[in-house]
DNA sequence: CTTGACTCTAACCTTAGGTCATACCCTATA
DNA sequence: TATAGGGTATGACCTAAGGTTAGAGTCAAG
């Protein structure tokens, strides 16, 4: 009547003898004897609770809880598997996720984009870099300067490089121009289209609208000077001036 | 330089102190410094390294595989997204095939279908059952009782109840002609209509091909008198009597 | 009577930390 | 200057579900 050694029932069953001592130990499957040397036997009872154990097992339930289901009768099976239904609903949509956002770095990675932090302060010295990253994160928020990032990440070295250029032919026309009212119209046009290159290259990407964007992302690109490595500032002259006019022009826009 | 506390940079990073330190004892992320009661203290190449580590931890990389990922430069980081993208999308399918099970659970459970084997075989001993499933098995395999089984649990009560009906209206039938010769074509029509009966009920339903159905279904469950108690044989010579016909039947399938 | 297969218990190992316990360190305030 | 409160370090034990030895005992066959 109890006819499984432990090995044969272990085979019968696709389970290890290890688990089944484990589960003897708990509590889960005890053997139905035990032989004078200790030897387990178990019966057909238990080969058909075993089945029961693993089914649940497969479903990903925890030990404790089948458990909960096989001795207690009057367990509410169906809550237990809705709510189960409803983890594993979760789970499946944070793989999702994830999967996109594997995606997206495979995509970043196979066109040659940016991925490292230092390839945006491409030729900076690494501790000013820190220096100008920790800076920027209290002054701008950490989160703010992450998105920022992450944003430039997706662009190729190229269009970096070719951002860089705009700038930087805007400078110079900006040089000419800085014995001027910052607040001048000619000068206001040009920071105008300093925002609007960099929107062209980072914006609407990291979900804020025009406003937020000017408030928070164009402001830093354009007006920190600690991007001087992204915008390519000549002089700390030129520096302040384009400041003082992105102050205005944001003033402006901020109306 | 060394800014960040244990302390801050977890807040800062969103991780508990302990896991700054098991990283650090785990080498994953090493304190820039220690200070003489050392305290660890971290600079900005730690907090850059611990946002790479989480965002690797984020796509529930293993950590060994991230130290890999971030101390060995050369490696093949798209390799490693992709493998690891492969085995996200498995996760996902399992939990699909989870899922699926759960809800045919459900479906069975609200429709008061039958769950426990032991239902299966109604009104029959506990003691003899688990003899006839243990011999069933060793006979039939154990995989193939296990999935007729699993086939009879998605129907109804109601449903077996008119199955067992309409196999004890044939045996009425097939007991007046207990005379005649089993591979008479009287007797072996009535057979396939067993076989008829039996696969309406069951068939389809475990990825055989008809022949196969024939060979293993079928026979187990019209010619196995261990199943009387599904198809209410009512004595052993009637059962002695089908399992000749069938004999005979299942060699005219097969041909 | 020995060999080989089987079994027992116990202990340590795995992931990625959580949760104490104990002791030390630092600094602001009375 | 003493102390209180908060930060820190180390170590140990715990989680889930077993895997992997290690040492010792058991069983059946030749």
């Amino acid at each position: 009547m109890d006819n499984y050694s432990v090995k044969k029932l272990a085979q019968l069953a696709g389970v290890s003898v290890r688990t089944l001592h484990l589960y003897d130990k708990m509590g889960l499957l005890k053997p139905s004897v035990r032989t004078e040397a200790r030897y387990r036997l178990y019966g057909e009872k238990e080969l058909l609770r075993l089945q029961q154990i693993l089914f649940y097992r497969e479903l990903d339930f925890p030990l404790k809880e089948i458990a909960d289901i096989l001795d207690n009768p009057a367990f509410d099976m169906v809550q237990a598997l809705e709510g189960h239904r409803r983890a594993l609903l979760a789970r499946k949509e944070r793989i999702d996720t994830l999967v996109g956002t594997i995606d997206n770095t495979l995509v970043t990675l196979k066109n040659n984009r940016m991925l490292q932090v230092e390839d945006l302060y491409e030729g900076i010295p690494r501790d000013k870099m820190d220096a100008w990253r920790k800076e920027a994160m209290v002054r701008w928020g950490e989160s703010t300067i992450l998105a920022v990032e992450d944003t430039l990440r997706s662009i190729t070295k190229e269009e970096m490089a070719a951002l860089k250029q705009e700038l930087e032919e805007l400078n110079t026309q900006l040089s000419a121009l800085m014995h001027a009212d910052p607040a001048s119209h000619e000068v206001q046009q040009l920071i105008d289209r300093r925002y609007v290159i960099v929107m062209r290259f980072t914006g609407g990407k990291v979900g804020m609208d025009r406003l937020e964007y000017f408030r928070k992302l164009g402001e830093l690109y354009v007006a920190d000077n600690r991007y001087t490595p992204v915008n390519g500032l000549p002089s700390m002259e030129l520096a302040l001036f384009i400041q003082a006019a992105t102050k205005h022009y944001v003033a402006q826009q901020s109306r």
